[in-house]
DNA sequence: GTTCTTGCAAAAGCTTTGCAGGAAG
DNA sequence: CTTCCTGCAAAGCTTTTGCAAGAAC
């Protein structure tokens, strides 16, 4: 399951020319192992279980070159660290201000404000980079003000 | 101009039992002459010109005291610092990832999105806290791909 | 006089960088 | 063999915190 898609991710990037290391080989591992979203210090600890050698800074390198490589995307929750997740399946986040759940949304929802903003403001919408914030179903009801 | 502003804003805090201090009517001088978004960075420099004691931790606690009384909103732009309003006029940022040019937009344009959200997901929008990252109209003509 | 706010200094949290050794191709 | 990547250590940037002195009311 999850080793396909590593191995059909790391064929794409040597067919790219890029090196095939450890650490991007463990870090795409823990990326698809994940299922849903890790801050960097998680895919550390992740990466740190089978190859304890690889240092933070290559996580965060290492993350950075896949981002330019269109591989991974990164996006920003809220206060804490961005969070990490492959680029295949595209989402938005929506996260609860009161009690912090991520919930993803597919980017249909987001189509018509894009084509808006296209159409009013010549800005095209690249990136699903933030979050947005709000109040999840089960916190709207439970209370009315913050 | 400015000055009923922040004498508008005073009025209304000191009626809520808050206390009026150097640093924050000068906080809210700042941001009333700010016109647009300023880093809390800024604002500190701006303040020191008239009051060069008022520290760095001083600014940004009153940032958050203002924020919680619903007096100032901050807004992520991308990876820099966070850049802080006045919370009267409320609008959504659009942030260009090439030029790094920041356009405003009216609330109006997010209805649809947000009525959406709140039918489908049971989510409610409550901020514009962060930006939406994208590519404005001049950089959108210049170039096709990153 | 009481309570809230501030200045200071220090640290926290997340992320980036310089450099030299080492691995990939 | 050449180029790119990594480990390490150190620092960067933004923001937060503990504490005691000081200001607001």
């Amino acid at each position: 399951m999850g080793t396909d898609r590593v191995a059909a991710l790391v064929d794409s990037l040597r067919a790219r020319g890029e090196r095939i290391t450890t650490a991007r080989r463990a870090l795409l591992t823990a990326l698809a192992e994940a299922g849903d979203h890790r801050t960097a210090e998680e895919l550390a600890a992740e990466v740190a279980r089978v190859h304890p050698e690889v240092h933070r800074a290559t996580i965060y390198r290492t993350l950075d070159t896949l981002r330019r490589l269109g591989v991974v995307e990164h996006t920003h929750l809220g206060h804490g660290p961005a969070v990490y997740h492959l680029a295949d399946e595209p989402h938005q986040h929506l996260v609860c201000e009161d009690c912090g759940a991520v919930a993803e949304v597919p980017p249909t929802v987001f189509r018509p404000l894009e084509r808006a903003l296209a159409r009013d403001y010549g800005f095209a919408v690249s990136s699903r980079h933030f979050a947005l914030v709000g109040r999840c179903r089960e916190c709207s009801q439970g209370r009315d003000a913050i």
